[in-house]
DNA sequence: TTTAGTGTCATAATACACTATGACACTATC
DNA sequence: GATAGTGTCATAGTGTATTATGACACTAAA
């Protein structure tokens, strides 16, 4: 896992968490890394992964059970599918059409993207 | 103009002038507010503008005349539609490709973005 | 019961963006 | 020359993300 430096770390850790939710790689009860093992493994300290899992919980995408750990929620995929993907096409999306404006931006560039969405639809 | 939590905020100050450049609401030669005025304006410290001015400058986006304020520079046009979209293609676009992907986002989704790419081919 | 691994809380220190403010050199204009 | 408007630099203070570290309650397993 990388960093970049435009969005602050727990954020971060949170996204990389959500994306292994989204693409299956964890699944409902799938126990995550505990907070002391991801922070060594990452090389943060405990107190920032911490303050990724609380906001997960709060987000109701992780569960805790005291004493053992946090496991990915029963709901967490349905309802990051559906929360990430509004958020997605309200705030993204316009930024990316606005940019896409500016820069005269042709299909030709938006290429990859575009063979992306009909992968997507075949996949249905 | 309205400031996000999510970007510094000389950052969104530059990319707000940036947005000007490109759409031509500043052309070369142009004189852009004064670091005061500008301050003033949208209600943040001095520095935290002279600090945007500082990176644009850097950038040879605007040139300074010292005792009169900063203009935009004859190449900042060309410049930023040559940067600005490379860095949106290599950068931005493959998060958005990813995105697209664990989304499982349709054609449907990405209309409006579509119909702008459109509009941009028939304004060449 | 002991041990090791969990989350959790509290404290202090560091880094950095931002603010507040004063001072100075430069330029144009009266 | 005086004045007002430029950028520029320096200093100090605030807020917040992050780090470093210790301590405690809980749970599972030896």
């Amino acid at each position: 896992m990388e960093f970049g430096d435009h969005k602050t770390i727990f954020l971060q850790i949170r996204d990389w968490l959500v994306d292994q939710i989204l693409t299956g790689k964890l699944v409902p009860g799938d126990r995550i890394p505990s907070v002391r093992e991801l922070a060594a493994d990452i090389e943060v300290n405990r107190n920032t992964v911490m303050r990724s899992y609380s906001l997960m919980e709060q987000e109701g995408i992780i569960d805790n059970r005291r004493g053992i750990g946090f496991f990915v929620s029963e709901q967490a995929r349905q309802r990051l599918a559906t929360d990430e993907k509004a958020q997605f096409i309200e705030e993204e999306l316009p930024k990316i059409i606005h940019q896409a404006k500016v820069l005269r931006l042709t299909l030709a560039d938006f290429q990859p993207l575009i063979q992306q969405l009909h992968e997507n639809e075949n996949q249905q």
